[in-house]
DNA sequence: TTGACAACATACCGAGTAGTATGTTCCCCT
DNA sequence: AGGGGAACATACTACTCGGTATGTTGTCAA
């Protein structure tokens, strides 16, 4: 099981010092993947770019695969650590505001990890080996579904809180969620920035996400300015 | 050249018979590619779903990646071809929801082949080994930027004659595209649909990537009423 | 009729790689 | 103090797959 393998890395071994590497072993490897792929990207290619060898990563995992999706499982645990802390606001836009913005912000800052769960969800619709990887995998997959889930709830109470209009909650969440991960696909972070590129970007973003619900966004707005302030965090 | 491999297909061979087969990789290779991803699928796998063998692919293509190649230029040319009756259009607002839907319709009728397209950029953020291949691919890249560049002039017509205020032109064309790109990853064509669905989808995709740039779209109004013409087509 | 060539099929090679089996070292526990 | 296991490294195997070299067949042009 892949609980086991997260067990692994989070226990000590007999001597009070943390296992060092198996942190390690899921940068290294989220580097790798997005840079090659899943298929491309052999183990030994992992192990060199942690200065180790094969051995050491079949220690901590026991497959590609299982590597693959400690990866993934990390990148979600990334996310969920991003938005959770406005879970509890009470004002629906708001809530929807600040989560958003933290979405569009981790996806930037954590790029490799975001760009192996582009690659989990293409992995789904195929076939992942093994039945007890596809078992993995679908939990994985569950653990991403709730996560949409929590962005449809909030969509859902700001689109009652507002009377808007929209379609289908389920297909505007979609579309809410593709404008703020598109920038997986062509955001490079830029050695020389402090954060105020990306920060300009996921407000940008943010901007045409929320007004593609339907709200309206001007100048001195109440909603520009909730967006202004995470601009300026 | 890549070039090349296209006049192969495209001529007839003694007989005034057409070589029978090659359109019909490139149709088999978008779907191996779309199942398994490029680095995952083999030649003898796209052999397979023709009934054919590894030689006859071979003997049309040089390369894996030149295939692969091959599928992303066709992918490129459906998708231009679905637009190209509405560059004419005068109307900016008119023009843009025309070429929102036909690029909406023809990503969810042509699946393999926008899945291929998005692979194609993802290799591009990466190696693709060989000089000769990597100037094909940046051929290729440019032609995907050209057909940015038509949404993007479009959209920017709307935001003048319009006099909307985004961001960023390029950003907001990365988001609008986003919207109605993001099908390829969910949606799976129904078998006993007639094509209402994906009309259906389309059009409140379209609504949102609209909504986004600033536009009201409400019941009755002008903008409405192009998009439910588009709905009933 | 006979080369010649397109359009494949078949057989094969070599490189790369997932996974395993087996050392080796060091520290903890008793 | 010594057994045992964690945390690696090393060596090796079995197998896949891209690419090539070569065979086979049908058709057209002269």
């Amino acid at each position: 099981m892949s609980a086991a393998d997260t067990q692994v890395m989070e226990k000590v071994g007999h001597n009070g010092a943390a296992p060092r590497g198996a942190p390690e072993i899921l940068q290294a490897a989220a580097h790798c993947f997005k840079e090659n792929g899943f298929a491309a990207t052999s183990i030994d290619d992992v192990a060199r770019a942690l200065g180790a060898t094969k051995g050491m990563v079949y220690h901590h995992h026991r497959s590609k695969t299982d590597l693959f999706f400690a990866v993934y499982r990390r990148g979600m645990e990334l996310n969920t650590a991003a938005i959770s802390p406005y879970l509890g606001e009470t004002n629906a836009l708001t809530k929807l505001t600040r989560m958003g913005f933290a979405h569009a912000m981790v996806l930037m800052e954590e790029q490799p990890f975001q760009r192996v769960l582009a690659q989990g969800v293409a992995m789904h619709q195929t076939g992942s080996t093994t039945a007890a990887q596809r078992e993995t995998l679908l939990e994985l997959i569950e653990i991403r579904k709730g996560y949409e889930r929590i962005f449809r709830e909030a969509i859902e109470a700001v689109v009652i809180a507002e009377k808007l209009s929209v379609g289908s909650i389920s297909l505007a969440t979609k579309s809410f969620l593709a404008v703020l991960n598109s920038a997986v696909f062509w955001y490079s972070p830029q050695p020389d920035e402090s954060g105020e590129e990306q920060r300009s970007i996921a407000t940008d973003q943010l901007t045409y996400a929320l007004r593609g619900l339907g709200l309206t966004v001007s100048a001195g707005n109440p909603i520009h300015k909730l967006i202004e302030q995470e601009r300026t965090s």
